[in-house]
DNA sequence: TTTATATTTCGATATTTTTAGAAGTATAAA
DNA sequence: TTTATACTTCTAAAAATATCGAAATATAAA
């Protein structure tokens, strides 16, 4: 199939990523606000433990929706505006 | 949460019906060429049973981003392209 | 009316995903 | 060094999803 290269297989993580209620929530949310921690995200959401968190936010960084920079024991997000525009411009809207 | 409406919901449905490599297929084939029946896209994706692809265009369809139009005992699909445009504009790139 | 074709629904299984608690790692603060 | 905080990894269970074959439905053709 032609359709059947890498940029197809990121597509089809991005949309992945952003198919579930938690982690759609989360990419809106640092679209609003950027340089948010993980716990920072965690309490702006409704009870979500800390590991899944961690899940979340692993699969929306390794699809290359998410940048993070590390700050000491803290790990700030934000949104890779440039694959948000790509794939998911709805995000940013 | 303020980003729990109904739009977000749709947005979830979208990238859940994107997210996942035959649906995303389907999505593209039609984009290249509309108006394909369920079987015409059956021949073109490798082996994937009827009833499968049968479920892949329903949750297509449920989303909004194809539309049908039956025709004696064809169903002929399309991409809505307002909604590819809005939720994931790569569909049309 | 019988037969054929296109698609859906049902029933069941296999796989994937989500989730969370516990334990682990890493950095910072006391 | 001890303690605390931030986050990850491990393990395991529960929930959701994908898949298919068989049966069902619907329309068209013979």
């Amino acid at each position: 199939m032609a359709e059947d290269n890498a940029e197809v297989q990121q597509a089809v993580k991005v949309y992945k990523a952003l198919g579930e209620p938690t982690r759609l929530k989360i990419a809106l949310l640092l679209t609003e606000e950027k340089n948010l921690c993980c716990s920072d995200i965690g309490s702006k959401l409704e009870s979500v433990a800390g590991s899944t968190l961690s899940h979340h936010l692993k699969q929306l960084t390794d699809c290359g929706l998410l940048t993070l920079r590390k700050d000491g024991t803290y790990i700030y997000y934000s949104v890779n505006r440039d694959m948000a525009k790509k794939f998911a411009p709805y995000l940013l809207a």
